[in-house]
DNA sequence: GACAAGAACGAACGATCGTACTATTTTATT
DNA sequence: AATAAAATAGTACGATCGTTCGTTCTTGTC
């Protein structure tokens, strides 16, 4: 019972390693298998398939990115520091993954891969906005937004800067990058006051 | 000669195509062999490795995104004009490929993946941003833009929402995105003046 | 300590991967 | 038409892919 849910965790940990940096395609159940010291069959076993292998890590890393991003996040006063935190703590995700935000790259390869991993990261990612329109509209009432925005806007406003920086960060590593982000996050930000 | 060339080039196609819906890493030899009709072995003897093939299809890629977006926007008039021009270019050749810019999905697999391949994409996209920025200086010097701008901030701000674009054109294929790209752009033209 | 359930293993499967070699066909040049 | 060169095909290789199956080891319960 807690031993197999104990292992499992170990491989969705490796697992989420791997598709960082690889990508969620490149995750081998042999490789997999081999940085955990597990079998091929004893592994596979936790799966049914490498489909939902994919799809347990995309959902694991979910949760992390859940207490490690957006709850810290909500728990700071609604409004600009609010935003602030999230972008904060989205930074350091990011950053401290190798290879950079698993939702990401994942996005990027199973745009156009019908099937249960694209679903799954679809709904992840419309929370994702959906969430970001919810600060965003916390931040009108707390009164650091003004009242006519349009929260799907500025969803798409942020989210687009994260990228960028995703992109710099872990492609070109441009030393300036965490000026650039702050310059662009404070323009943003104005322009909803 | 000339037939050698003709194949290559009917290849190189197929691998954009197949690069841009899958990822350039998940470019099979012999699935690209199946797609154009040729064995394995005569496919494979116009490259010599697998790497080298994806370096062909990134720099035939780097040719298409050069003669489609690039060289037109140097045609029209500098300063906002010629900004314009770009992104509605860049705008139809993410849009026309299937899975979207190969770029953008090839920086978030190869960033963490060492190699000829990971070089020749970071040096083509350093290229891109010091397009954006050279445009920017153009704006200036046509008066469209004010003199004391920072063109690196600004090749990251355009650039960020050209990849906030593409994630909501590929995956979540929002009916509303040509909109928020126009509001966006607006707003980050209106900064720069 | 017996026993059932759960967890991990070993071996093997057909398929496909990238690559190497040798033949055969097609093209261009004389 | 002959011939050299270029282009393509055929076959085979070791490795690895995802997956299946039967076996062994480990665990917790009575």
């Amino acid at each position: 019972m807690a031993k197999g849910e104990h292992t499992k965790l170990t491989v969705l940990e490796a697992g989420l390693d791997m598709a960082s940096q690889l990508g969620l395609e490149c995750v081998t159940i042999g490789n997999l298998a081999k940085t955990t010291n597990m079998s091929k069959s004893g592994l596979f076993a936790h799966f049914q398939s490498k489909e939902n292998l994919q799809v347990e890590i995309l959902n694991y890393a979910a949760q992390l990115f859940s207490e490690g991003v957006v709850v810290p996040a909500l728990k700071t006063q609604a409004g600009i520091p609010r935003i602030r935190a999230l972008v904060d703590n989205w930074t350091r995700w990011t950053s401290e993954l190798k290879g950079g935000c698993i939702f990401v790259s994942a996005s990027a390869d199973f745009s156009d891969r019908p099937g249960k991993v694209r679903n799954v990261l679809l709904n992840q990612q419309k929370e994702w906005i959906d969430c970001l329109q919810r600060i965003a509209q916390s931040a009108v009432k707390a009164g650091d937004f003004r009242q006519d925005i349009d929260e799907g806007q500025f969803a798409f406003d942020l989210y687009s800067l994260l990228l960028g920086f995703h992109l710099y960060y872990n492609l070109l590593d441009d030393s300036k990058i965490r000026e650039r982000e702050e310059t662009a996050l404070v323009r943003l930000l104005d322009s909803y006051k």
